[in-house]
DNA sequence: TTACCTTGTGAGTCCGGTCTCAATCAGCTA
DNA sequence: TAGCTGATTGAGACCGGACTCACAAGGTAA
């Protein structure tokens, strides 16, 4: 590796300016494209700055103009396809604009969080798009708001916090899944989930995080309308991805085990195929199975698995937008209630006739 | 929605300092951290700052300490997995250092990649990592080398520009992958990348993607080592993801049909095992296949697939601890050269006995 | 007691732009 | 030719911090 080259100080209107023999304001005047300069100086001076290789620092211009023409994004997990997309649609939106975006992951841990809003904020951002990890701690959130400038929520509602939301419906689908799987002749229903919340799920646990909750809420209500007993009993949480397998075990090895699974991001889908592979079950003979998100690898398992469906990529554009609309004072756009839709394939069939437990139903095969 | 509260003007240095009835200068001290201070002072000034909500402008401070603590990774498309996970490395990295990260996606587009080299040097970014669209245009990554500021290659290299890169070796893996697949018995190799290339692939043709020249030479010379005649014939770049699965239909249906395929990268196998299954070929029997990259997925087809992994996270990890260890001139990490590995599992066989190709090997059945 | 440090503090400059305001100048009107 | 108008231009303040420098106060050594 050759030695770096120097850091050389960079050209600034004042250099341009003298090599163009004008005052520094006329030559930033031509150069930043305000206020009124005659045709020729305009061209003289950016001759210079061509020949100077003159370029505009960013952070001085942001500092008076108070637009940093930047947005911050916070969510919990990159690496998960999720957001990776509505990364994309959020990018896609900003680029349009001329908006450029921080991206800070918080490995969906609420102090991370506090403290990525605070450095976003500190950066000047001009608006702020989080997943928030947690609606229990909302004073960061707050702050946000308090500072001004816009915020936009993306996937999780927070209560008590008045800002645009972008988020898809999840207790209507979630309620059309389940309904589905009742309808085959499902009476034993699992859904599993991370959160991280101690001890198991119970009436009244105060979830925390908005899509989940939702979509929990869609699953016990088609359980419960149709009689069928302590659906609550069969819920699953597991705290960050490495808990997912252990419970999805835990879970299969139930007595009563359920004949059906239902898995709330395309994560925990991934670890409880896994897990079913292991034990030999398969989807759907021995286990139904549904799962939230529907990525291109899921019509390639065998068989194709049935999902629900959400336009990421639409909400992270619709984010994208609307904090900017937002930052620009403008109208925001008016689409932000989006639909997932339930994509029905091969992995829901009814399930076994014996009463047993799953593992059960594997020994009697 | 209500108003949005006033943009109030931001707490200063100089109003903390009147607070705690010091100069500017000792209150910039205390609060900086920087410079003597007593601590009676120093405690006087903290409470003020507290009392007042002071926050520093980070914009502010950078502009004189010429660091914006920013890196700025530039990729062809996060949505691409590979990307995602290696955006959590150096996010994770970037972190643990007390950088932030602007990230901007390319689409795969030249200019737009110019376009955002600039724009983040403007920005004052203080490094950037870069996986480059083409190493035919490289005047923008000059540019960054000439500013002065690191800049680190990921996954692909750049001729002539004498850079840290984080790349895995390919060339060898992929020899190893195709002489796996000529040991059981192919001699018809296809192998599918997206590139923007135009026309049909010959000898010599500029790749301008060194990671994909080099899987394609290894692939290519595990061919010529068994003495299969135009190994290059079976070639063929897509120009996007959306020209994938056209292109593997074009292969599929040629009449010395490839027995098996090599997918360059998660996305493009995704397109050709839907195609496959469009199709109703299946893997291993009528084709074999192997692709690039090992997420968690490729466990869960029938059959599981034959993968080539790649420390994706780890190499993520890397490039942001390098660009920072250059930042800060200081060595930089040891490991540059990491290790891609072929995991074999299921999806490959021996071809059919049958000479002709897979359509008609379908036919046959 | 005087000289010499050391520590703490304030005044003011600088970073690289934007922006206000006053001055200059050419063209026109009366 | 004096007066007015609008277009250009330059001087300098300002954004919010970091940092240089001069100076004052207290402590120590000779």
């Amino acid at each position: 590796m050759a030695p770096p080259p120097p850091r050389r100080r960079d050209v600034t209107v004042s250099d341009v300016a003298k090599h163009a023999r004008v005052s520094k304001a006329t030559a930033a005047r031509a150069l930043g494209d305000y206020g009124a300069v005659s045709d020729t100086v305009r061209d003289r001076v950016q001759a210079a700055a061509e020949a100077l290789g003159y370029r505009p620092n960013e952070l001085a211009r942001s500092m008076n103009t108070g637009k940093s023409n930047t947005i911050g994004v916070i969510v919990g997990d990159i690496e998960n396809p999720y957001f990776g997309l509505a990364m994309r649609g959020i990018s896609d939106a900003a680029k349009e604009e001329g908006f450029d975006v921080i991206l800070v992951n918080t490995s969906e841990d609420v102090d991370a969080e506090i403290d990525a809003v605070r450095v976003l904020l500190d950066k000047r951002v001009d608006g702020l798009i989080v997943a928030p990890a947690s609606s229990g701690e909302t004073g960061h959130l707050r702050d946000v708001y308090n500072s001004g400038r816009p915020l936009v929520l993306l996937d999780r509602r927070v209560d008590g916090l008045d800002v645009d939301v972008i988020e898809a419906d999840m207790a209507s689908v979630a309620f059309e899944a389940t309904r589905h799987l009742v309808d085959v002749g499902h009476r034993r229903i699992g859904f599993i989930s991370t959160l991280d919340v101690k001890g198991p799920y119970h009436d009244g646990l105060d979830l925390r995080v908005s899509s989940v909750a939702d979509r929990l809420q869609g699953v016990l209500g088609a359980q419960q309308e149709a009689g069928i007993p302590d659906p609550g009993s069969l819920v699953r949480f597991a705290d960050g991805s490495a808990g997912i397998r252990p419970v999805a075990r835990e879970l299969l090895a139930l007595p009563d085990a359920p004949t059906a699974i239902i898995a709330s991001d395309s994560l925990i889908a991934l670890a409880v195929l896994g897990t079913l592979q292991e034990l030999g079950l398969r989807v759907p003979d021995d286990v139904s199975f549904v799962m939230f998100d529907d990525f291109e690898w899921t019509t390639l398992t065998t068989p194709p698995l049935t999902v629900i469906s959400q336009p990421i990529y639409d909400m992270g554009v619709a984010a994208g937008k609307t904090v900017i609309a937002r930052v620009q004072s403008r109208a925001v756009p008016e689409r932000r209630a989006f639909q997932a839709t339930l994509v029905q394939r091969e992995s829901v069939a009814p399930p076994r006739a014996s009463a047993g437990g799953a593992i059960e139903a594997l020994s009697a095969s």
